[in-house]
DNA sequence: GTCGATAGAATATGATCACATTTTTAAGAC
DNA sequence: GTCTTAAAAATGTGATCATATTCTATCGAC
């Protein structure tokens, strides 16, 4: 029984367009999966062997690896054995702390930059997580899931916390799957529309909260889940 | 007046150990530089240039400078070209504020680790720190004052914000050399003994102070410094 | 049967090369 | 003298290859 190989994974594939580099798709090709937790903590990643499965040269592959190591995605190892690093619950905890830091302050610097336009946009992304979660798309609620709360954040000009928070998203990626496949239903209990009703009211410190509890909604449904506690610490 | 030619750089070398890589040492070398603010804002940097100073073939400098781009150390133009990015005002405010809050975190995380011995090497720092003052060794003063706050922070072993906190000093690193140069002898009204006098009396809220006023006594002296917008928003 | 050593395979690293894109320089037109 | 255009140099990207290190598996000793 080799679970170890590198070989045998099942990625979400993406199209290569034209103006992307191609160490800048399979950069986001691999961020992909891990933010959708498909590439589960403990798996080997080898340069070569990416390099087969994706039908491109091992470079771009190297490049995309080393910018997901240093963006803590992937753990390089003293014997250069590139891994997912296993979460720990203390590690867990840390990250979503960080996460609750971070998102607040950033939610708050948008808020003066909000237009109509920007609320228009961060429904339509609503209405397409409302719909994976209809479609027990569990990657695509991820993604959207994700991609609301960057559209939010973003609407700052002077944003500059957005690259931290997306390298706390790459690191709880592999559990985010885990709590989003068990509590669909109480994630519809949607922080979302609060959020969104706080921005049309200006309103600082509800817009704060409901950031916080989207993140520590998150949280709990992870606690919550039956031996959720054997995905921590190593399943080697 | 070329003053975008690639060669014409003062680096400040350091020796390259055996037990690192090719790329390490360069990455390591161009952070440090990068960090102590001897790489001015709007230079151009180029991957053949950076390897003929360096001595090393081009190819462990696309890895260093991508690893620098991907922390926001440096710009990848459209152009793709390297640079330095320029601060502005509303940047340089962001970044401070992700400081605090990263870091006076990160402080309280690291109190209930802190031993006698951390805090013997942190009294050891902070004498290197005062030695540099004293010969006016703006890069020295600059890289221990960094090392005072990492090892602050790192004595809790489930630390993951350091790598965020290191991101936020490589953007700031251009400007924490004309903020020490200037006001030395304002920052010599030391935060550090306080946060080492926090640390013995395991007092919380001390210690989140005396981070909190270490950074923002950075931030002042900055902005007491006559014509320090000149060096905001582009030299070119 | 278990542990350890040696040979082979696999891997990351770094160097060199080819190519497409960009920047710079120079020449020419008005 | 200034703007346009074309040639030339420079640069990043990706491919291929050589090499040192690490992992694996087979074989042998106890």
């Amino acid at each position: 029984m080799k679970s170890s190989d590198p070989k045998d994974l099942k990625l979400l594939m993406i199209e290569k367009s034209d103006d992307l580099k191609t160490h800048q798709w399979v950069y986001q090709l691999l961020r992909n999966n891990l933010l959708c937790g498909r590439i589960e903590p403990g798996k080997p990643l080898t340069i070569r062997g990416l390099a087969e499965i994706l039908q491109v040269s091992p470079m771009p592959v190297r490049e995309a690896l080393h910018r997901l190591a240093c963006e803590s995605a992937v753990e390089v190892k003293n014997n250069r054995r590139v891994i997912v690093p296993s979460m720990t619950a203390e590690k867990f905890n840390e990250l979503s702390e960080l996460r609750i830091l971070l998102e607040t302050h950033a939610a708050e610097g948008a808020l003066p930059y909000i237009k109509q336009q920007d609320i228009a946009i961060l429904e339509q992304i609503d209405a397409k997580i409302d719909a994976a979660v209809e479609h027990h798309d569990v990657d695509n609620i991820s993604l959207y899931n994700q991609a609301f709360h960057r559209q939010l954040y973003c609407a700052n000009p002077f944003q500059v916390a957005v690259p931290l928070i997306e390298s706390l998203w790459l690191q709880l990626g592999p559990f985010s799957r885990i709590a989003i496949s068990k509590l669909e239903k109480a994630y519809l209990v949607d922080r979302h529309v609060e959020a969104l009703e706080a921005l049309r009211e200006r309103n600082l410190f509800g817009l704060r909260r409901a950031i916080e509890a989207d993140i520590r909604d998150g949280i709990a449904s992870i606690n919550t889940v039956d031996g959720i506690h054997d995905h921590f610490q190593g399943v080697a």
